[in-house]
DNA sequence: ACAGCTTTGTGAAAGTGTGCACAAGGCTCT
DNA sequence: AGAGCCTTGTGCACACTTTCACAAAGCTGT
């Protein structure tokens, strides 16, 4: 009865890093590795072993000292902390070349996330059919939410348009937001928000690329990453 | 004589953030704005407004008390701290359906990143169009980024292919990656990588969603952003 | 010329994240 | 059963980031 479980609080820096060490440790298990030590999930995740093993301890104790950690028994560990046994549709707004790429993309349902609609505004794309799926009028985000239960939106709009996406996506029920436009968008507080903007990154690396070009000489080392990390060989 | 440019070093996070006040002083400006607070850029930024002046101040002291900021040249500032006083052309290497999305998107050329080649190893691939630009053999990565002078190389293989991508990539002369592929890729010191994986992206908002299933009532909050920060309406 | 208002620029404190270094623990072999 | 080896789990110091709070500086109106 004594709650075995005191929800710890994992570290963001952590959380993002999760994903990370599942996919790794996914393709070891499917290459028939059964063990695997903090240095070697490090290696291969380009980072430093010390902060495997503290990422890995916000889980729990599942290594065994001396030995490494159980490869299964990790993976099944990293997805129930990542709330993936089970699969999570999702919903895209915006069936623009983004929407389609996204749709059509195929990654997201192979690591469990199906796209269970997509709608859009325009009358020219509603009934096309892009990735299996056939879009539909964003007046019917609310059934397609409802209907599959759906808590997971994507915003593949313009810009301009992201705003209104937003809001439509939060008042169809769903609470969390993968937000591909250029924009920062404005939601309730106790909706989750992550944004991917393309042409940031790209100014980033550009950053990085004048300021070498700029110091003629010396210190060429690889960008700082704030989630793109740079490895060196 | 004496170097105005001390080359001061802006930290990473501050550099991260750089791009999306551009876009939001960019926007303004073609709207006819003149000036701006600190408070308004942050408001539209959603970040705080120190963050903002801290920010703004690694660039130097550009901004007038009790007034704020001069759109425009501000706008200028931030493009050439950001090395985006000229194009930068890049090669996308991997046709497929990401590849292909992204060469056709059209923000990049807009954001001053215009496609200046894009490859694949694909016999069925190689002389078809995408985006406007024909696919050529991965063989002649060396001869496009010498002849177009490009330094930016984008990565939309399949993750098995992502290592060679790379290498391709490097040893054509390419010293700055974008990875869209869900893999960590090794590269030489000196060479800036950075790593967009769509996946990662849904799996972080999985487990805030989860965890806001399974602690029942209190705390809702908005995910902690790395780099997709939740703003509160 | 000066008082009062506004907003910047920044020192300092608080909060997060990283990485070293090592004790604790477990396995194997004799 | 015990020695020796290996790898985990974590305390601690350091580095980076965020936020507060306020002095400095410029504008406006009298």
């Amino acid at each position: 009865m004594a709650g075995q479980r005191t929800r710890r609080r994992i570290p963001e820096a952590t959380v993002a890093r999760l994903p990370v060490y599942l996919r790794i440790l996914t393709e070891q298990f499917d290459d028939g590795v059964t063990n695997i030590s903090s240095e070697e999930l490090a290696e291969l995740a380009g980072v430093n072993a010390a902060k495997v093993r503290k990422d890995l301890s916000y889980l729990g104790s599942y290594g065994t000292r001396g030995v490494g950690y159980d490869v299964e028994f990790l993976v099944y560990q990293v997805q129930r902390e990542l709330g993936l046994t089970h699969d999570w549709p999702v919903v895209i707004i915006g069936a623009g070349n983004l929407g389609q790429a996204l749709a059509g993309y195929g990654g997201f349902g192979e690591r469990g996330f199906p796209v269970g609609g997509v709608v859009d505004v325009s009358p020219s794309k509603i009934g096309t059919v892009v990735g299996g799926v056939r879009v539909r009028h964003v007046d019917e985000l609310v059934q397609i939410v409802g209907s599959k239960n759906i808590s997971i939106g994507v915003i593949a709009t313009p810009g301009s348009a992201a705003q209104d996406a937003a809001d439509a996506l939060v008042a169809a029920g769903v609470t969390s937001v993968l937000n591909f436009a250029p924009t920062v968008i404005a939601v309730p507080s106790g909706i989750s928000v992550r944004k991917v903007d393309l042409a940031v990154e790209l100014q980033i690396l550009s950053y990085y690329e004048q300021r070498r070009a700029g110091s003629q000489q010396g210190g060429l080392r690889a960008v700082p990453g704030g989630r793109g990390r740079g490895a060196s060989a």
